[in-house]
DNA sequence: AAACTCCTCAACCGCGACGCT
DNA sequence: CAGCGTCGCGGTTGAGGAGTT
């Protein structure tokens, strides 16, 4: 059986829609309303279907879409409550006066998608991705960049420059990573070449005894910014540690979700952050106490935990974490 | 300048939900 | 309750503009 094709009869006009017809649709809509959609072509003397129609004038003609770049609130938004709601595109439309759910969608799959993808966020989850194997490249190309240094080292530099310790404090980062990556390897070839590529960053570490320094220490002795390097880097590691031993935290989740539904979005997530207390690793949707419902109630930037994704892309609270 | 690749976004398609009879 | 029509949503496509070689 199936339905037909709704265009596809009487030879309806599809593709680009001209100037004249959105006159037309325009004029039609304000003049009498939409009323139905099925009967509204004819109506407007239009040779589209109503479906056409439907989407022309809620995605392109209704007067009260803002049109041009997202701004970082919206974008923060649209993070916090694709966290909460997934691919719900006309909920999250909801919460964004003037955009639709088609350019929220657009937007998400041609920037805001990608961007979590190249911090190694998992766009569906806004978790770390666990899967380190894709990331090795990176981390070998950071273990041959250290080794450089090493090198110039030893050929008689016999302070580090800021940028080198930057590098050795990312080192240390990527040698937790690996240390987790081993403990949860597939297989004994992979665990195999962890264990040798961190066996290798061991030896560059006793070379360098300065990359493990705590921050507490750096600071200290003046370090602040490579203090700063090493707790964001710590603040990683732990991460992907709680990864690895896969703690879930949604019950406790669950019990203080109302409170901080009241607290105000920034505010609670630099008290998170403050706290040491990270968001879980383990899937928000299903743990995630503030429900589309919810949300309605709190108001769309002040109901949830933080998911990773608005931490990590949170420009201002990365630096002020740093 | 031409050819090619990549990216964006308007529009389409198919399906599920819902309301009416 | 079943059948039908309509609407709205989410995934996908492809035209055309922008950038690169």
């Amino acid at each position: 059986m199936g339905r037909p094709p709704c265009c596809d009869e009487k030879g309806l006009k599809k593709g680009p829609w001209t100037p004249e017809e959105d006159h037309k649709l325009m004029n039609y809509i304000q003049k009498h309303g939409h009323g139905s959609w099925r009967a509204l072509p004819e109506l407007a003397s239009l040779n589209r279907c109503g479906k056409s129609c439907r989407l022309r004038w809620t995605n392109y003609l209704r007067p009260d879409i803002k049109r041009g770049k997202f701004s970082k609130d919206e974008e923060q938004t649209i993070l916090q409550l694709h966290s909460i709601l997934g691919n719900k595109w006309s909920a999250i439309a909801k919460n964004l006066p003037g955009r639709t759910d088609n350019e929220i969608k657009n937007f998400w799959n041609t920037h805001l998608r990608k961007k979590l993808i190249q911090m190694g966020i998992d766009p569906m989850t806004h978790r770390p991705r666990t899967d380190f194997f894709t990331a090795l490249p990176q981390l070998i190309a950071l273990v041959n960049l250290h080794q450089l240094i090493e090198q110039q080292h030893r050929d008689g530099h016999t302070t580090m420059s800021q940028n080198d310790e930057v590098q050795a404090a990312n080192h240390q980062y990527t040698q937790t990573m690996l240390q987790s990556a081993s403990s949860i390897a597939p297989n004994p070839t992979a665990i195999s070449s962890l264990n040798s590529l961190n066996a290798d960053l061991e030896q560059i570490s006793l070379l360098n005894p300065q990359h493990m320094r705590s921050p507490t220490l750096l600071e200290s002795t003046g370090d602040e910014d490579l203090a700063r390097q090493v707790r964001h880097n710590q603040l990683s590691s732990t991460f992907i540690d709680q990864s690895v031993i896969n703690i879930n935290l949604s019950s406790d989740n669950n019990v203080r979700s109302s409170e901080r539904c009241h607290i105000e979005g920034e505010s609670r997530k630099r008290m998170l952050l403050s706290q040491n207390s990270l968001p879980p690793l383990t899937d928000m949707s299903a743990s995630n106490h503030c429900s589309a419902v919810n949300t309605s109630k709190c108001g769309a930037n002040s109901t949830l935990l933080p998911s990773w994704s608005e931490i990590l892309l949170d420009e201002e609270l990365m630096k002020e974490f740093e």
